[in-house]
DNA sequence: CGAACCTTTGAGCGTCCTCAACCTGCGTGG
DNA sequence: CCACGCAGGTTGAGGACGCTCAAAGGTTCG
């Protein structure tokens, strides 16, 4: 084992077995530490070759606006998750990310993710993994949306979200620290945030689930999973596949 | 210019000038070909080392299925786009892939992509590129979900397809062939068909765009941009960007 | 200690759903 | 050659889920 490991190093190791060469590219990535302050925006929509960052402590979330002004957000960003990958690599960025809380990141150029690809092919593979990994957790926002109910939306995404901070061990069965408002839940959910409110109560009063000073308690975990219909097999955190 | 370009080949170098190395990588994809009938299920969720393909000709779609029995449909592949590309790196397939017409396709191995990997280390940026593009995609997709209405959504789909397909050359500014049912058209919006058909129908006597036997024309393709508030910015199609 | 932000609750309304019926075109088989 | 079945499209009526507007407490932080 290694020195300490990021957030970021934990979570390509649940899907590739790395070799020192692969680690010590990785390592390479964490120069540049940089900290936000709550509510910063650190890519915006439209702009010209931004930079991503990887989250290392904090949450973060993406998202876009509509001309009318309302907005979506498309994912919330928990320690070791990338921030604006995709900005990188397009042209200009094609959403926007701010910081939720105050954050700890290390800012990645182009040029680190592409040497790192030319010197350390592994890595990237487990690159494309996490940015599959990311896909897949927007596929099921889009599920969520399509086709499911406000409560089993709220429930799925409360689940999600307990699952993917255990991965990281910001949570357990129990609940999890949950610093989004519920503008936030409400801009994520597609929903208002007054019937945010109100299908909050109805969860609690069901005896689910209760949000309430920052925190998320799962009163009924098997409960609240049938009601979603959540399972984890698009989070992939079985163990390592490529070895 | 080397031999005739396959649709994926043309796409990638819409994003990375590939040396001639990569581009006989990229031509070693191109063995076993195979074609499906329409309907045909060609990965089905929850299957382990599903195979993943490039499609060369014909309409797919990929979706997701609830435990109630409606479906989902995340997005459709037109030539050139990979199907189940997630379902190879991941352990067991995150969702479905249907074909819609009948399709030729090349079956991709999860070994020839990390092979290509530690090769041709541009093709792989290329492929990152190209999963982040179909990202891109999806997240659009949620935003239409989440966010705009029925008609907005409608408006919005139509043109992401001919947009997507004259890019191909397979439609332009008056309209494209479509092979979608009206139940393609719901399950990928999150609408009931018959919600569907009535907004087809507004839309119609809105002077905007026509959807009639398998041919979508855009009556008035300002307005209908307009209506959805369309910019293709995400779609990230500007030419070479790594040179 | 005030102001901004967040949460909570009520009332009325609109989008989109469900159920139901009927029509069209097309391929199949008697 | 017509009868039939079936998939897809079209239209109407009624209802539910989630929205908007509004107003009042609570909480946090500068």
């Amino acid at each position: 084992m290694p020195t300490l490991q990021s957030p970021l190093t934990r979570k390509l190791l649940a899907f590739v077995v790395l070799s020192e060469t692969d680690l010590a590219t990785l390592t390479r990535f964490d120069r540049r530490r940089r900290s936000f302050m709550s509510g910063h925006e650190m890519i915006h929509e439209g702009q010209a070759k931004a930079s991503a960052f990887i989250l290392s402590e904090g949450w973060a979330c993406s998202y876009k606006l509509l001309p009318d002004g309302e907005r979506q957000i498309v994912d919330f960003q928990i320690p070791g998750d990338f921030l604006g990958l995709r900005s990188i690599l397009f042209r200009t960025a094609d959403h926007s990310v701010e910081a939720v809380t105050r954050i700890e990141a290390t800012e990645v150029l182009a040029t680190d993710i592409l040497d790192a690809f030319a010197q350390a092919p592994r890595l990237a593979a487990a690159v494309l993994w996490a940015a599959s990994r990311d896909e897949a957790m927007v596929v099921e926002h889009l599920v969520n949306l399509g086709r499911r109910s406000a409560e089993e939306r709220m429930a799925h995404f409360l689940l999600e979200m307990g699952a993917r901070l255990a991965l990281v061990g910001l949570g357990d069965r129990t609940g999890f620290d949950c610093p989004l408002t519920q503008y936030h839940l409400a801009d994520a959910l597609g929903l208002s945030a007054v019937h945010v409110n109100r299908v909050l109560r109805q969860l609690r009063e069901e005896g689910l689930v209760t949000f309430r000073n920052g925190r998320v308690v799962f009163d009924d975990f098997k409960g609240l999973t049938a009601v979603a219909s959540f399972d984890t097999a698009y989070l992939d955190q079985e163990g390592p596949l490529l070895r």
